[in-house]
DNA sequence: GGTCAATACCTTGTGCGCAAAATAAATCCC
DNA sequence: GGGATTTATTTTGCGCACAAGGTATTGACC
């Protein structure tokens, strides 16, 4: 292997700078690529990757304020708006006022919106097919990605105040 | 290990359909926190991380067709258009006209831009300090993020010619 | 040498990502 | 109980992702 994979790509600034030595590049084109896999997988269903994202979290907790959503999806509060908004037209879901919180909204799944879940069971298993990967390989990669998501997360909090505990 | 991690993950697909289940969705927001993550060290040098991609293929090979750059940042032709506008604007790059090919451009960079690589140096390095990985595990995630971009690319190919060969 | 398809690049339109600022309701606190 | 702070959500503005369609140049083929 003389190049592809150098022994140490942190040895010295100019490997480091390396397109082929950058993790995050890896990282950044194989979500985006992903994202484009579920396009054709989504696409009768009327879904972009992010709606299907926020349909996933409410076909588990159908009912929940957006506070939750943003947990749950890991979506931005500024991004989910619009996102809920093209749900709602799409009638698959309503937003409902929280009677004992008037600041919050409660999601709420419409019938069509609770059905496509059986419509939608099969998209996991077709895309982890397209991959060679093994269900270990998937395993050992998600949990990878979680790792990073949580180490980069906790340096660039949302609240200051969670920094460097 | 009650519900965290189930042994079976694909096993139905009710638990398919769980997020925590979810390794797009963990590959998803690990790449979104980390171009979070590049912000501040990029805010700097006044660039986004996309732009930032290009510097870095320019900085291997200057005065390379748009082509190429699709190529090496994997970053799609309509995106590049207005990122190498940018570029330009910052005085960092160039635009040349090929001699031999009237269609092509030629990227070029500019002293400043050229200039620029030094103070990206540290960059890689910062960043890969912010995560709790071990170099082996890195190398692991690059690669096995390698696979799954290059499964799915494959499975949806820009050009249909190359489908399933 | 003139069509015709392929290639390189650009434009347009929609949706998302996210920082920053705005709004409005709840809570703290004296 | 009233003003200050916090919390839940929306808005605004900019940049990116990408599909679809357009333009112009090249090269292939007849």
């Amino acid at each position: 292997m003389p190049d592809s994979t150098p022994s140490a790509p942190l040895s010295d600034a100019s490997s480091r700078l390396l397109l082929r030595n950058q993790l995050c590049h890896s990282l950044y084109s194989a979500s985006n690529a992903m994202v484009r896999a579920y396009r054709p997988l989504l696409e009768p269903l009327g879904l972009t990757y992010p709606q299907y994202l926020v349909m996933l979290a409410l076909w588990e907790h159908d009912a929940v304020p957006i506070k939750q959503l943003v947990e749950d999806t890991r979506l931005d509060a500024g991004t989910l708006t619009p996102i809920l908004k093209r749900l709602e037209q799409k009638a698959l879901v309503q937003r409902r006022k929280s009677t004992e919180d008037e600041r919050q909204w409660l999601i709420v799944l419409t019938d069509p919106g609770a059905q496509m879940r059986e419509q939608a069971s099969d998209i996991p298993l077709k895309l982890f097919c397209m991959t060679s990967m093994s269900l270990e390989q998937a395993q050992q990669l998600k949990q990878a990605a979680e790792q990073i998501y949580h180490d980069v997360v906790r340096r660039n909090p949302v609240d200051p105040d969670q920094a460097d505990t």
